[in-house]
DNA sequence: AGAGACTGCTAAAACGTTTTGGCAGTCTCT
DNA sequence: AGAGACTGCCAAAACGTTTTAGCAGTCTCT
């Protein structure tokens, strides 16, 4: 089969312990020797193999992560919410781990977690989580370092790193959007608030509305949503004494949702009624009007997050625990233009 | 740390080879000695290291799975087609292997073979590929089986297992529908048609023109595909002299994109333009008008894909190469009534 | 009663690394 | 010249399993 640290040592007329060293930069070895069991390494086609380095390490040099997506399989109506940008997080964080030689572990939201334990998974990344994954509930955490994508709101332990967009900031910077383009009452549809995320965006919408003295208008709906759920929610918008002029949602499906509904009541849009979603996704650009979204760049989330991770893994990183923030573009479009 | 077989051995008064044999179902073992085996690793709360196991069986109990979707990260305003499906084959195939205990490793398009070999993955699983993967390519199939979702169509080597949906039946069906609605002069939009499921539909569609006497009108984009690329191809198609009244697309997207275009040049849909998809989404459904699409069972998809890799790997499987077909759901919408 | 088969169990080797402790030899002081 | 530090290398133990080969003991024939 493939050749072992022996045949690298036999080649290169060292014991096995110097090739070893000389492939992981331990030790004390002359650099005549260094040279020639790297040549004999590199010759032979060597590669440690990754069993026998976490058998001895107790590292496995593999990373978990888990989407808070998980729509249960059996309503075929309900609507995954963002998958596109799911799907690049998902592509960042695998493309940063193979980099470091890490491989990258999909786990289910149903997964038994000492399976995971089994597997030696030297980390977790929580993408959207709300706090009562068993990840928390387990004291998982305690041994392994953990980061999320979003901060946990309900969770028992502190989370090492968190990577975020600021998207109090964000949904500011919308609602200025907005306000630029003239409207006056904007409202906001959002899922569950229990993640941060839609928490985050719910705080920048009504600080920004209480700064101006407005009061803020919020629906919240079930998730995952359903295109019913979406257009009794514009319902509940549109019937208010003071009808909003404008819906920011959380999530691309809701815009969409929503510019469905506002269609079939006729309502112009934009005009009458703006929408914007607070995660861009392809689609919207494909609807007519064009909905404008915030690009949150996923793939850069992803990829930090698995980055962050390994440090932690690897003991690279500083010690307290802290927060990695990454930038959002307003992408603006017909559906929010006067 | 955890408990190790020998504490298991002890608490139970027998060798670890007894242990071992109890666990894994080997060997000979008397009905009272298994009991109390069981028992004590019950009591304990043993799991067996998966890396000791990997050790020594040279199996580690892991699948990569690798999607084609992968879009360079650079050109921000590609479109990432199917991002529904893909998520749902992703978590069907986890969720298979999660419950067999295996895992399921993403692998990125660019991702070091030599390092999947490091970590000696069982077996692969790819989605929608081409042929022309890395994979084919160094030889990987010929060790290690290989599953692939679509026919890998420039493939150099045979592939024990493919999962597929019957597209050319499913074609037929969707064109059916279409000329139930009234409509007469069906078109395709596809994407590259080096991937199987694309051809396909091509295929079918094709067939189904020809067997009524009709020319085929079919308009290949670039992958991955655009917003203009969209609207440019259906403007070659309306500029024909016989002008379709329908057009069928390999992608949501696509349909999205059609609709849009379709639009903004007044055309009415339905009507004077029916459009449809071979790939459902949530966002078809949040559309208006609505967008016909068919239903290909993703989640299913991915978990009989993983299961027939672990079969194979475990070689439960029957020997010769074979297909395993998911139904198509066709579910109509409003954008291909009358 | 002896041969042969079967039963229930175990000792020991193997898998391919990392890491610890140590051993010569050389250099640098006093 | 002798003590001490440093250099370059290695033997052996450890990691936690699976698997092979074999050993008593019991049963079932002739």
């Amino acid at each position: 089969m493939s050749p072992t640290i022996r045949d690298v040592a036999a080649a290169a007329g060292v014991s096995i312990t110097t090739v070893s060293h000389v492939l992981s930069g331990q030790g004390r070895i002359s650099e005549e020797t260094r040279q020639r069991v790297a040549r004999a390494a590199a010759e032979l086609g060597y590669q440690a193999s990754v069993h026998a380095q976490q058998l001895v390490t107790r590292r496995s040099r593999t990373l978990a992560i888990q989407l808070a997506n998980s729509v249960d399989a059996s309503s075929a109506c309900a609507l995954v919410p963002n998958s596109d940008y799911f799907l690049e997080v998902l592509n960042g964080a695998a493309e940063a781990a193979s980099k470091r030689s890490y491989a990258l572990l999909l786990t289910p939201m149903d997964a038994d977690l000492d399976r995971l334990n089994a597997f030696a998974v030297d980390g977790a990344i929580l993408v959207d989580p709300r706090g009562d994954e068993p990840f928390f509930a387990s004291g998982w955490c305690q041994d392994r370092p953990l980061v999320t994508v979003g901060r946990p709101m309900a969770a028992p332990c502190p989370v090492p790193v968190v990577v975020d967009n600021d998207l109090v900031a964000a949904a500011r910077l919308m609602l200025d959007h907005l306000a630029d383009n003239g409207y006056e009452r904007p409202s906001m549809i959002t899922t569950d608030t229990a993640r941060s995320y839609a928490a985050d965006l719910v705080a920048g919408y009504s600080g920004w509305m209480e700064d101006r003295g407005l009061e803020p208008v919020v629906v919240e709906i079930d998730e995952p949503p359903t295109t019913e759920g979406t257009a009794a929610a514009l319902g509940r918008l549109l019937d208010r004494q003071v009808c909003p002029d404008a819906v920011f949602t959380t999530s691309e499906n809701l815009a969409l949702g929503v510019l469905h509904e506002a269609r079939r009541r006729r309502l112009e849009v934009p005009g009458v009624l703006g929408i914007c979603s607070a995660v861009d996704s392809g689609s919207l650009r494909l609807v007519s009007p064009q909905v404008t979204g915030m690009f949150v760049h996923p793939r850069d989330v992803g990829g930090r997050a698995a980055t962050a991770l390994m440090d932690l893994v690897e003991g690279v990183a500083g010690e307290q625990p802290h927060r990695i923030e990454v930038p959002v573009r307003l992408n603006p479009r017909e559906s929010t233009a006067r």
